[in-house]
DNA sequence: TTGAAAGCGATACCAA
DNA sequence: TTGGTATCGCTTTCAA
């Protein structure tokens, strides 16, 4: 409701109701400087003599001055804001990396915007239209699957790209910067690794988003491994549902029922192993004297599963690092050099696997 | 690297020399009506006649406008953006609270900004500061526990705020609304339930960050419900510490050292609740014949667990999805009642504990 | 229903 | 180093 009469009319009409926030220009009169100084002061204080910066600084503090960052993204063209893209955060590895991003980014004064696109590259189009808007200083996005209008629209956007949790060897895949890992080579050394230890006839079962292109390539991974061993083919179940451990077991079931004489399961998930443990167990199969499992991620819970689960443990933090510094670097006019990191993943062997010979 | 000369004087005086996105301005030309109407379409497109609408949907289809959101933010003095500040993502409950406001609040266009606290108030006033420089519409919060700064900040910011995961009854300690539940009825709901299933001993572990409140919560729950039960002192640990499963199995170790006669173990959480299950097996102790025990999360590992999880769920994705009717709400103008939301929480019997009496 | 014009609060160029 | 000033692209009165 409005008030019904207004005692005087306000010298100036006013748009707003609400106590507004200081602007640059209080500060600067207050402290009896111009707004352009400031401004300056705030942006590059070593570029304000030490009197002035000193007292712009005290008013600042005192009157609790918020800078408006939509005046300044709007003057300057651009926002200290960079856009990040995960397919997921509950139970998965891609939270952690987030975690490092947004503080290395916050250290050097940009906000982060996270967006989840639940493996969908719709989605993800959607996402990135709507975070484009706030002019982003940079954008952050997970895999090299994207549709072509998200690459038409990131082109034309001018800002570092990084795109990460992947590599790729082959040229104009990727759009501009990257860091990852190889999910073949994931799927070839969980693979391997149990044939190393014993095992003579291994399966591979995996659960995922339909889009997930990175699952498919850890199972491509184990395929190739299989046909280099040469002592069985492949035994893939790759099924599209929600990450679940009880789906492991349902996995395991039908494998076991196809194949009895398997002695060994690489698993495209942490949380998919822990229900193939269980259904295990609950066969009276012994693990790893019986079946031998691999996992992937070492989420929380993997050194204690029953038995502890071996496990590929993938560079979650290294990968929100290094992209923070790649896009610090692009920011600041440096040269990022490799463009293109190949990180390495790490195998933690615990109990769920026998020694290797 | 500059243009040495320029052939022709420009017009005006160009600040930036990158390829510009397009602007209202040149919709409007091309659509052959005026910017007010363009952006009256964009706002509130049944406002406008519908030949126009039709022309200028067409032209704003085609040249795949953006509209620029800091212009329209810093014109509005608000921005269609809502911030929302977890505790922790990796690994914990709160991020699928996250997912489900992020597509509600995306479905009514507005943007999320996430900034994750680690469970740290300073931390979390600093978020909130840089957050708000973005005029955010409202604002999503975990628990009631805050600085004094960012509840200052939030009266006189004078936009909606949702603190969620908890609940009060104490007046004038929520900020404005909130959704959640009770913590401590947690904690005595999981050790009632141990008591019925016919527990004579139970204990009580935890790991939280230092500043977990809600944690705390719940093990006063436990404690009112031992003593209430009156059979023996309440015996809890409760640490400081990141959440792994194989803290866990310390802490149950720890606990038997000091009570061997225990005969069941309510957890703060499910991550530990594993760890306890692990050193209990090692320990030739059987779940629940000789100690049941109960969780509190409900994560997604919890069903295959050995054997599977007694947990207490908590509503999740409802906190989510309140929080976000709570937020429109009141940016259109309803009134939001309940104000306060107190949920409950779903127990969910597997096999740790027996079936009670 | 449509349009003209005055800001919104910064930035960045240039001159002093 | 400091300050004056013209924008940035949109929203919002208010008048037509």
């Amino acid at each position: 409701m409005r008030e019904a009469t207004q005692t005087q009319p306000q010298p100036q009409r006013r748009r707003r109701q609400t106590k507004k926030r200081m602007t640059i220009i209080e500060v600067a009169a207050i402290a009896q400087v111009s707004p352009s100084t400031v401004s300056l002061y705030c942006r590059r204080p070593e570029e304000v003599s030490p009197s002035m910066a000193e007292r712009i600084r005290k008013v600042i503090d005192e009157c609790g001055y918020v800078p408006n960052l939509m005046a300044g993204g709007l003057s300057a063209g651009k926002s200290r804001t960079v856009a990040v893209i995960l397919p997921s955060i509950t139970n998965s590895f891609f939270a952690e990396t987030y975690n490092i991003l947004q503080d290395l980014l916050h250290a050097a004064q940009y906000q982060t915007m996270l967006g989840v696109s639940e493996f969908n590259p719709e989605r993800e189009e959607h996402l990135i239209r709507a975070f484009l808007a706030w002019s982003p200083a940079a954008i952050v996005l997970t895999g090299f699957e994207h549709t072509e209008g998200t690459r038409a629209m990131l082109r034309s956007a001018g800002i570092p790209v990084v795109e990460t949790w992947d590599v790729t060897d082959a040229p104009g895949v990727a759009i501009d910067l990257s860091v990852g890992f190889s999910h073949t080579d994931v799927g070839r050394r969980q693979t391997g690794f149990l044939y190393d230890q014993g095992s003579r006839r291994v399966a591979y079962i995996g659960v995922a988003a339909a889009q997930d292109t990175r699952l498919h390539k850890r199972a491509d991974g184990y395929a190739e491994e299989v046909r280099q061993r040469g002592l069985h083919e492949p035994m893939s179940l790759v099924v599209t549902d929600v990450v679940r451990a009880s789906i492991g077991s349902r996995l395991i079931s039908e494998m076991l029922d196809r194949h009895p004489d398997i002695d060994g399961v690489a698993c495209s998930n942490d949380t998919l192993a822990l229900g193939v443990l269980r259904e295990l167990a609950c066969r009276g199969l012994r693990v790893p004297e019986d079946v031998a499992v691999i996992g992937f991620g070492d989420l929380t819970f993997a050194d204690s599963t029953q038995p502890p689960l071996t496990t590929i443990r993938p560079p979650q933090q290294k990968i929100g690092s290094i992209a923070a510094s790649q896009v610090l670097s692009r920011l600041r006019g440096v040269e990022v050099l490799p463009a293109h990191q190949d990180l390495d993943c790490e195998l933690v062997v615990r109990a769920s696997t026998r020694k290797p010979a």
